[in-house]
RNA sequence: UCCUCGGUAGCUCAAUAGGUAGAGCGGGUGGCUGUUAACCACUAGGUUGGGGGUUCGAGUCCCUCCCGGGGAGCCA
């Protein structure tokens, strides 16, 4: 709702959002999905028919309103409507959800009525720009969308859980990554990313995930662990920058204190797996080496740094097949994990992939993985490999982050979460 | 999957020790000086998640199932 000018005419199709009587004068407020306005009714005699058709909207009922606009210090955003006709579409039923509070279960129900409320509207504002912000960061750099695909034989990873299909009479998953199919387009575009949704059937139940969730992954040939953690550092700063200029209005709606954002520096802090694990030791965590990182040493990690932090150099054991080994350190493997701050998990996890068929083959029989699902991945190593890298970010994660949100499932409009699938 | 907490009116919650199920909001009706989660009065609204058990008597105790919240592991 963008109003310009001193006093104008204007006609808004909308929703009640709420409305308060007294007396003489009537108080309506309507949204109509960019905002909201007040409206106001003001009229001695009791019998005015537009005090009838006031009388008659519910909350949530939709109506195209005409009147003229003027500045109110009073009305909630600085400007008001004086109405002059109620045109009623439809009057609402009895509308679930109250201005009172609720509990996170009837919110859930609800959740295809709850998106019409201001704090989620907010938030959802903000993951539309978050989502061009990605698409422009690597538009803006050369790099090519390759859509890869959702339907795929087998797993990338192997590791995590997959939901099943079926595939005229073929087994079929659901993807829970691009980046092997990304891997054979960057030596056809040099610089590709893929953006879609990814599936993982792991019976989480955190905060922190979704089954259902989206997530960006550039892959670049020639490129070389270093290579990969600027680009990731460079898309988060570009992400933050271009949402503190763009939704203001909505990271106020959500009280997100914004300087935390605004301080955030390129290069982020960098931390290698061992010294974080001596870190981890130091404030009395008794993880050992060569165990992962759990969530509660995710966050002790981030809450040394009040920037997001690049953890480099994990043990192999803990990571994927395709990982490049450290040249000095066989052991360790050339990943990279982006902890966000304050505790909201991992936003980029990624590394520079094995280039060597040898090694690749290897990889695939210590992993325990069917080779002939991976033939066409490996002919990747016999035709002018070369090394390269990637990493994938969470889009759920990176805007629970930026809006301060509790809770992973309200960042997304239907979010599919352990067991649940309705609405 | 495991640990933990919970399920009472449309919603958010209360109900001493096992003893007649209640409030606020929302709905309806009426009132009201420009209200900001408006306010005031009146009013309707219940198989206390399902099943079983103990008891003279169960929202309350026991068993069991279902559903949900929070956390863990796994990950982005």
């Amino acid at each position: 709702m963008k109003i310009v000018g001193k006093k104008l005419e204007i006609e808004i199709k909308g929703w009640v959002y709420k409305k308060r009587s007294s007396g003489k004068i009537r108080f309506l407020i309507i949204r109509d999905g960019t905002g909201i306005l007040q409206g106001t009714i003001y009229s001695p005699k009791k019998d005015n028919p537009l005090f009838k058709k006031f009388d008659e909207l519910t909350q949530e009922s939709s109506l195209i309103i005409r009147g003229l606009v003027r500045e109110e210090k009073r009305a909630p955003g600085g400007y008001e409507l004086n109405i002059n006709d109620i045109n009623i579409i439809q009057i609402a039923e009895e509308y679930p959800i109250t201005p009172k509070e609720h509990g996170i279960p009837f919110l859930m129900e609800h959740r295809h009525l709850w998106l019409r409320s201001q704090k989620q509207n907010a938030i959802l504002q903000i993951r539309t720009e978050l989502i061009k912000a990605i698409r422009d960061f690597f538009d803006g750099r050369g790099f090519r969308n390759m859509d890869t695909p959702i339907l795929t034989p087998s797993a990338c990873e192997g590791t995590t859980t997959l939901f099943e299909t079926e595939y005229f009479g073929q087994k079929a998953y659901l993807s829970q990554s691009g980046q092997l199919y990304n891997e054979a387009a960057i030596a056809a575009f040099g610089k590709v990313y893929c953006f879609g949704p990814t599936f993982r059937a792991e019976k989480s139940k955190t905060r922190k995930h979704l089954i259902e969730f989206w997530m960006v992954e550039p892959e670049v040939a020639f490129a070389l662990l270093d290579d990969i953690i600027k680009l990731g550092e460079d898309l988060i700063i570009y992400i933050i920058e271009r949402i503190l200029d763009k939704n203001k209005k909505e990271l106020d709606i959500l009280e997100r204190d914004t300087k935390v954002l605004e301080r955030i520096k390129k290069p982020f802090p960098h931390i290698t797996y061992e010294k974080a694990i001596a870190k981890l030791n130091e404030k009395g965590s008794k993880i050992k080496w060569g165990d992962d990182l759990g969530s509660p040493e995710e966050t002790l990690i981030s809450e040394i740094f009040d920037s997001p932090v690049c953890l480099t150099h994990f043990p192999a054991k803990i990571k994927a097949f395709y990982m490049q080994p450290d040249e000095e350190r066989p052991d360790l493997v050339l990943g990279v994990d982006i902890l966000a701050p304050e505790g909201y998990g991992e936003l980029i996890g990624g590394g520079q992939r094995i280039s060597d068929l040898a090694l690749l083959e290897k990889r695939l029989k210590e992993y325990n993985l069917p080779r002939k699902a991976f033939e066409w991945y490996l002919d990747l190593r016999k035709y002018g490999s070369v090394p390269h890298s990637g990493f994938g970010l969470g889009v759920e994660r990176v805007l629970s982050w930026i809006c301060k949100i509790k809770h992973i499932r309200e960042t997304i409009p239907f979010p599919r979460l352990l067991h649940k699938i309705y609405p």
